[in-house]
Parts: C-alpha cells; structure tokens; sequence
DNA sequence: GTTGGCCCTGACACCGGCGTCAAGGTTTAC
DNA sequence: GTAAACCTTGACGCCGGTGTCAGGGCCAAC
C-alpha cells in the first residue's frame, strides 16, 4: 500500500510517517516511479509507534518495541529492551505524578489561604 | 538596583527580566545612562512570577498576581482574578494527574504482561 | 489533453521560556 | 589609560512531533 493509505489506517499522517522513516524506525521499499511501499507488518509497527506515543513515549523510546517486532515477536513489549524502557517509563511516571500531587497540594492549600485573605 | 542585582536575588537571569518586561509583567525607570532601575517592589513582582512559574504556570497566568502585587496588595493571590486562575490550574492539575494515573495503570498492566510473556 | 488526486523532497513554522552570542556603550578600579 | 565588569538592543538556537507550503512528477478518468 502506499503511504495515504497506510497513514489513513494507522490513523496518522503522511508527514509523521517521513519523519518515523527519517528516524529509522520505518523502512519502505520502493515502487518503480519512487512511492513509498508497505505491507501489513508496517501497519503493525506504526500502530505500535502510535499507540507508544500517545501514551507519552518519545519516538526514540518506540525504538526497542519497533526492533521486537521486526525480530518477529508478536508483541513488541516482549524483548528485554523493551521491558527496560517499560520500567524506566513507569518510574519516571511515578515520579511525575508524585511532583504532581505535591504541587497540587501547596496549591489546594494556597488557593485556601488566598480565599480566607480575600474573605 | 540594576538588572543583574535584582537577578541575583531574584535567582533568575537578567534575560529572564527582560523577557518578563517585553512581556509587560515587569516596568522599569532608567537611569539616565539607560540602565534598567529596580526597587524593592519589583524584587517581590519577580520573586512572585518566578514562584508561579516554578509551580508550572504559563507566564501569562502569572500576570494577575502580578497586577494584585502592584494593586498594592500584600500578597499576589488575594484577588479575584488571581484566585480564579488558582482554581483553573487546579483543576487543570487535577485533569493530569488523573490522566498520568490512567496511563501510569495501563502500563503496569501492559509491563506485566510482558514479562508475563517475556517468560 | 487536461483535470484532479496521489506522490516526491526540502524547508520553514510552531510553542515557551529562556541561553547565548554579537557589537556596542558606561562605569569603576587600578 | 586601560582592563574588567557591568549594561544596552537584537537576533538566532533549542526541543519534538507535526502542519503546511513550494515546486515538481506520476497516473487514471474524462
């Protein structure tokens, strides 16, 4: 398929799909005039790109998972690099949420002042 | 005081000032050799915004504690329109954290999984 | 043969709060 | 008189993923 449909599918866009290509993480053959070529398995390997990042991945962190299903996995979350990126991913979502919460708590707590304050 | 004192008890950059001042949130008299002037005043303005900023405010949400600061106000937070922007980074908070929560489960789940199937 | 829809590469724009450099003027200390 | 440390304005760079435009080629339908 070329990359209209293969971007229409995976529910993205042409340009993001250069731009994976660019990073390494797609590769296309090519048809005879020059368009882009993909199968079924570049569909599964951008809807894994997708899926990662809007989790909140960077596209350098989608890499292991793409590499995991290249090597014939059939989930990208298999391999070892992967589960890395899994937990260090988790971690620092924990202490985002932890920063998150304190600053939450001196604002509850601030915007409780500014109230009495301002009667 | 001149740019760079009031930076360094500010604990900012005088670019950071000046940026503050192209964005309206900071004035300053000159000297007469066109060197910016600052007061004690300012120094709370900016101790302000920078406390904001830190906290994860835009700059431009910093600008209604601001003007209560200069309404002459003791603390930046006390009017309405401050408390009103307390209140809507609340709940904006509250919206991440709970959207991080959501990714941060998902992805305990999917990590197990992994290495579930890792084996 | 021409219109329209797809494709190609290359490159600029965005957002936000700065860092940093350029090229100059001023003041202080020696 | 000169070095050093301050100040001025102006402008580009960054980060990351993508939108969007420019300028061009390919192909099918009419």
């Amino acid at each position: 398929m070329r990359i209209g449909e293969l971007a229409e599918r995976a529910g993205t866009s042409a340009r993001s799909l250069r731009y994976y290509e660019a990073h390494g993480l797609l590769e296309a053959r090519r048809s005879t005039n020059g368009y882009r070529d993909y199968d079924e398995g570049d569909l599964r390997v951008v809807k894994e790109i997708r899926s990662l990042l809007d989790i909140g991945f960077g596209l350098e962190e989608t890499r292991p998972f793409v590499e995991c299903l290249r090597a014939g996995n059939d989930s990208g979350a298999v391999c070892p690099d992967s589960i890395a990126v899994y937990r260090h991913k988790l971690s620092e979502l924990d202490g985002c949420i932890d920063r998150l919460q304190a600053v939450r708590d001196r604002l509850r707590g601030e915007l409780d002042e500014a109230i009495t304050q301002a009667g």
